[in-house]
DNA sequence: CAAATAGTTGAACATATGTTCAACTATATC
DNA sequence: GATATAGTTGAACATATGTTCAACTATTTG
């Protein structure tokens, strides 16, 4: 073997193989973790969880949003775009005016969950 | 007025001022959303997701986590670092061994809550 | 049909974030 | 005390992300 000390994959011989092989064993796909991490980074930006916040109280447009946020249109018209790609929002339109509302009573939860736990 | 067409804070006229002042009026403080995003943004990291479930199976050190996921200590041991910096985690020195654990069921919960979401 | 308005979009920009690398500390062992 | 190992840390780097800006579509109204 090389003297070259490198900080790679843990060369080292396992602390307690048994203990790595008995979470490895329960471990989830990849898939699962990627999807659990997309769902919550979604949810983990202050605008985005302001929207979903206001949506859950009342169906709104995006022009009311960006009143009551104090930002531009185009800023949440992004924002609305990633939480509609999540399926976390849905929309109507009516002439010109586009109402969005929560699609999902999940992810309320998990959102009323995670406020409960902030505002302790 | 000017004639100048500027996207700033939606200038026009409120399309419903009431449904903007019912949701003003129950709106959190900033102070909240920001402890919310910020809770979710930690959870919203596939190396995170994946060290939470693990520690959330069986108590481990820094370099079994690094050869259960196959990564660096380094890279570990910095996301860990995120991890005690919001009391997600909990450690114990043992010798040079540092032990990780799970320090707080209600992330677990929200966790586990938001696994039978994607999972469904 | 022209003007106004609600909303969307892509590019540009600044900032945030995750991993790597190298150097470091602390503990155990020879 | 020297060496090896577990873990931490800061800087550097590449990439991701949120907002702004300007241009665009679609719908309504004069």
């Amino acid at each position: 073997m090389s003297t070259v000390k490198r900080d790679e994959v843990c060369e080292v011989s396992f602390i307690n193989k048994k203990k790595v092989n008995f979470v490895k064993k329960r471990m989830k796909p990849e898939r699962t973790f990627q999807l659990l991490a997309e769902t919550f980074r979604v949810l983990g930006d202050p605008t985005r969880a302001k929207i979903i916040f206001a949506l859950s109280q009342q169906e709104l447009c995006v022009c009311d949003i960006a009143n009551l946020l104090g930002m531009s249109k185009s800023a949440v018209s992004h924002q609305l775009r990633v939480l509609r790609n999540m399926r976390i929002v849905k929309y109507r339109k009516e002439g010109k005016v586009v109402y969005y509302s929560l699609d999902d009573d999940h992810i309320k939860n998990l959102f009323d969950e995670c406020l409960n736990h902030v505002e302790e």
